[in-house]
RNA sequence: GGGCGAAUGGCGGAACUGGUAGACGCGUUGGACUCAAAAUCCAAUAGUAGUAAUACUGUGAGAGUUCGAUUCUCUCUUUGCCCA
């Protein structure tokens, strides 16, 4: 028997599986659908081992969802607009479109080498006119729905990628790519309304039943609903101000009030800008950073102003007004009344400058001294010390009843804050979709009519400037409207506005007029199972399930809300890390070791290499595994099966040069083994049965569909090894031919999804169909004629006994007291109790 | 600081709704084949005691519920992720 060579094996299906369309899917509405879906990559130049973990799950998924009979859908496409083509094409003086094409070009080659069930003919590119000309349509109709609005805002500057960044592109104060410290510059940006659908867009959530929990939870979080007041105060002072609105969801704590704080781009900052030591200290908030976390662990500080706030119950007191570092104009009203006793903040605030902290909320357990030291007191309580409010209990009931006078005494009204901020789309950046709009010469905002969509991005052009390439396009920039001169917008679209809606053109990616099909998409959405990584599992979901309900508003005819029915987010590649004495990183391929212990550098053992954690493979720390090589040397079957069998879907993998080895010896041994089986189909049908094979079989399906379902891959690797090593022991035994076939072939079929090539070429070598469906389970094989029961006494195991199926309580116990092993347990002993799990388990209790 | 999760042999990890803890793989050890090595095959492999049958201990720590807990509840420790 010749060695499996999987070389030919796999490019011989490769070839047949795209010269047969064998993936090719097409609308068919007497089939039931399944439309699985992975995040598509961005074509950074060559895929990475996180992709072919993301596409090997998805790939077998789809071939299972296959072969059980379902129209699956299982497309590919790339995100290809963004900002490292630009950076490559910078560098390397190229054009962005010729620098991405040209990865696309070895990706999809390299994703092919996977064996990957794809229907190619649907595939797309963010970055081609026929995608984004469509999302330009869809910019005007949100335009037209009042879902994108334009408006001055401080944005995050990254400085050196000249570039806004979203808050969460912010990371320690530092731009998420260059790591440069982000500045606070105002500039005139797009919206898109996302807040509007706040309320839905946390609702929605209640009923994505197949979504991970933490992702819901953290989508939530980001949501973020408050529930609390809005409270007007009165001020007194030199100033032409009445009233300073804040919001708070502490209003029942408002007898511990100190000081009002506002931000310094608070409308009241306008009387203060001709000041020298406002500037002052605004130039130093600034410096504090702009994120909530670095304003939580930076000092506070404060301004203060000669105005005076009257706490609306008790007009009595009169409290300072501060200018404050920590007080965000985009949250609320950008103002907040100040309560030491109950907000840490407040009372770091509070402390520095001097101002009265008093409790108004106590332990239940206190009496009516208790005070507040350093920290402040966020626990339950109730209320005291606070007049009317008295006796209350903190928080919930305290503060629905606070509301409710300051209601009826129209102080105050209830209010519900979301965090969630609109999602501010510009970016000055040359390489995305254009925004279809344009000025006149009074700068009004102009649409670019049906009519003359798309705006396609010039080529050719020079790259080596500051700022936004496009606007340095003079002639670009000049276009007649309604015979208006006016000058196209230079911004172009962040890229998540690319990928927010990509799964709709994947179900009709050839229609010229729309983003998509009406019927094509009520057949095939939503997705019935996303696959991505969990980096995503805020920003590009809520934008994804934004951009639906966006469509869906005003729209009689679209009836989707919820874009992903299912969502599976898998865990990252890991690798350790290696260093030279220098602390320089190292890759893999520049050390060895002998040992298998210690490392030094490649033909250099007196160098030594210090081993480091094992951490998500990535560039900088050169700690990546080439996924081409890695095919190249094993074959993408054996590749398949590692990343598959070492760790649940869901955690991270840890990547192992022995475990990759072991896959691939795996491959060899059930190749060997298909040579035993057929000699053994050759011979005449025996008359012994084997039912054992039949019986077995029949389990190991079972597993594995239970494991299919809940993702558990890992284990499904496992159960393929069990049955190998049964049918390697049984091969040696005699056999029916006939069941062994029939079996064998099952088996098989179930190996079709995980190892498709292999599986594929075993079939053939049988005659058999290689579009197996997914074999049914013979229930009666399932079931077993004999059971061995645990018999434990007291709680212990003390022995197994062999019985017929079904018998009575009384029976087993009467045979455990006969088994010789352990009568003598019951010398002398009577049986107090015992327990019974018909077919299982019996737990006798003796005294 | 808040939220969510995790902790099982030397390692990665199994164990469906509480019912045989350690499946399967890696590694290690011993053996076969070989002049030798690699590859391959066979066997052993949680710990302690014992030649062995077997016994006892054991799922981060401590308590609780239960006939029975890796699984449920509470407290704690460590750790990961997200948010601040």
């Amino acid at each position: 028997m010749e060695r499996y060579n999987f070389k030919t094996v796999e490019s011989k299906w490769q070839s047949f599986w795209s010269e047969n369309n064998s993936f090719k899917v097409k609308r068919d509405n007497n089939k039931k659908k399944f439309y699985c879906l992975e995040m598509f990559p961005y074509p950074s130049g060559k895929i990475h081992m996180g992709h072919v973990r993301n596409y090997t799950i998805g790939d077998v998924l789809s071939r299972y969802k296959k072969m059980q009979g379902y129209n699956v859908l299982h497309p590919m496409g790339w995100d290809s607009f963004g900002m490292p083509a630009e950076n490559a094409a910078r560098e390397n003086n190229l054009d962005p479109k010729i620098w991405t094409e040209k990865n696309i070009l070895v990706m999809k080659n390299q994703l092919k080498k996977l064996g990957l069930s794809i229907d190619w003919d649907r595939e797309i590119s963010t970055c081609s006119e026929d995608y984004y000309k469509h999302q330009q349509l869809f910019f005007l109709e949100l335009f037209d729905k009042g879902l994108v609005y334009r408006k001055e805002n401080y944005v995050n500057w990254d400085p050196v990628d000249e570039t806004v960044l979203a808050n969460e592109q912010v990371i320690d104060g530092k731009g998420w790519r260059s790591g440069a410290n982000v500045e606070r510059k105002k500039l005139n940006q797009w919206f898109f309304n996302i807040s509007k659908f706040s309320e839905d867009l946390l609702g929605g959530l209640e009923k994505l039943d197949d979504w991970p929990n933490k992702v819901k939870v953290m989508q939530k979080n980001w949501i973020g609903k408050s529930f609390g007041c809005e409270i007007n105060f009165k001020i007194e002072g030199s100033l032409p101000i009445n009233e300073i609105k804040c919001f708070t969801t502490r209003p029942d704590t408002l007898y511990g009030f100190s000081f009002l704080a506002v931000s310094v781009d608070h409308p009241l900052s306008k009387y203060f800008n001709d000041k020298k030591d406002f500037l002052e200290f605004k130039k130093q908030c600034s410096k504090t950073g702009t994120t909530e976390e670095s304003i939580a662990l930076g000092e506070k500080i404060g301004y203060k102003t000669d105005l005076f706030a009257i706490n609306p119950l008790n007009n009595n007191q009169k409290v300072p007004v501060y200018f404050a570092n920590f007080v965000l104009m985009d949250y609320g009203f950008g103002a907040v009344f100040g309560c030491p006793a109950h907000d840490q903040r407040d009372l770091d605030f509070a402390i520095k400058y001097k101002l009265p902290v008093k409790a108004v909320v106590k332990p239940i357990n206190e009496g009516d001294n208790f005070k507040v030291g350093k920290e402040a007191y966020l626990d339950a309580g109730i209320i005291f010390n606070s007049d009317i409010l008295n006796g209350f209990k903190a928080p919930n009931e305290s503060i629905i009843k606070t509301i409710e006078i300051l209601e009826k005494r129209k102080i105050g009204k209830k209010k519900i804050n979301f965090r969630l901020k609109d999602w501010g789309i510009s970016r000055q950046r040359y390489w995305g979709c254009p925004i279809p709009i344009a000025y006149d010469s009074d700068n009004n905002v102009v649409k670019i009519p049906k009519e003359q969509l798309p705006v396609k991005l010039p080529e050719n052009i020079n790259l080596n400037c500051k700022g936004n390439p496009l606007d340095h396009q003079k002639d670009w920039k000049k276009i007649e409207i309604n015979e208006t001169a006016c000058l196209r917008e230079t911004d172009t679209l962040d890229t998540f506005v690319d990928s927010s809606w990509y799964f709709l053109r994947f179900c009709s990616p050839k229609n010229s007029n729309y983003g998509f099909d009406e019927e094509d998409i009520k057949y095939w959405m939503p997705v019935d199972q996303y696959i991505g990584g969990v980096e995503h599992a805020i920003l590009h979901l809520l934008y994804s399930r934004f951009f639906m309900r966006a469509i869906d508003y005003k729209n009689d005819k679209f009836n989707i809300k919820e874009p992903f029915e299912g969502l599976f987010t898998q865990g990252m590649v890991c690798h350790e890390t290696y260093k030279d004495q220098n602390n320089n990183w190292l890759s893999p391929e520049e050390i060895e070791s002998k040992d298998g212990k210690n490392f030094y550098i490649k033909n250099n053992p007196e160098k030594k290499v210090i081993v480091g954690p094992s951490e998500s493979m990535s560039k900088s720390k050169k700690n990546t595994i080439d996924p081409e090589t890695i095919i190249e040397n094993y074959g993408a079957d054996s590749v398949r099966l590692f990343i598959l069998s070492d760790s649940p879907p869901e955690k991270d993998v840890q990547w192992s040069e022995q475990g990759m080895a072991a896959s691939y010896k795996f491959i060899q041994k059930l190749w060997v083994l298909h040579g035993k089986i057929k000699e053994k189909l050759k011979k005449k049908n025996s008359n012994v049965s084997s039912i054992d094979i039949s019986k077995n079989t029949n389990k190991f399906i079972s597993k594995i569909n239970n494991n299919l379902d809940r993702f558990h891959y890992n284990v499904i690797i496992a159960n393929i090894y069990e049955i190998y090593n049964f049918l390697n022991q049984s091969i040696n035994g005699e056999l029916n031919s006939q069941e062994l076939r029939e079996n064998y072939t099952k088996i098989l079929s179930v190996l079709l999804p995980i190892v498709p090539h292999y599986a594929s070429e075993c079939l053939n070598d049988l005659n058999d169909n290689i579009f197996q469906n997914w074999p049914q389970i013979d229930k009666k094989m399932l079931q077993e004629d004999y059971i061995e029961y645990v018999v434990q006494i007291n709680g212990k195991k003390r022995a197994m006994i062999k019985t017929n199926k079904d018998i009575s309580q009384e029976e087993l116990i009467s045979k455990i007291k006969n088994n010789e092993k352990i009568k003598n347990i019951f010398e002398n002993k009577i049986i107090d109790k015992s327990f019974f799990v018909k077919n299982r388990l019996i737990n006798i209790l003796i005294k």
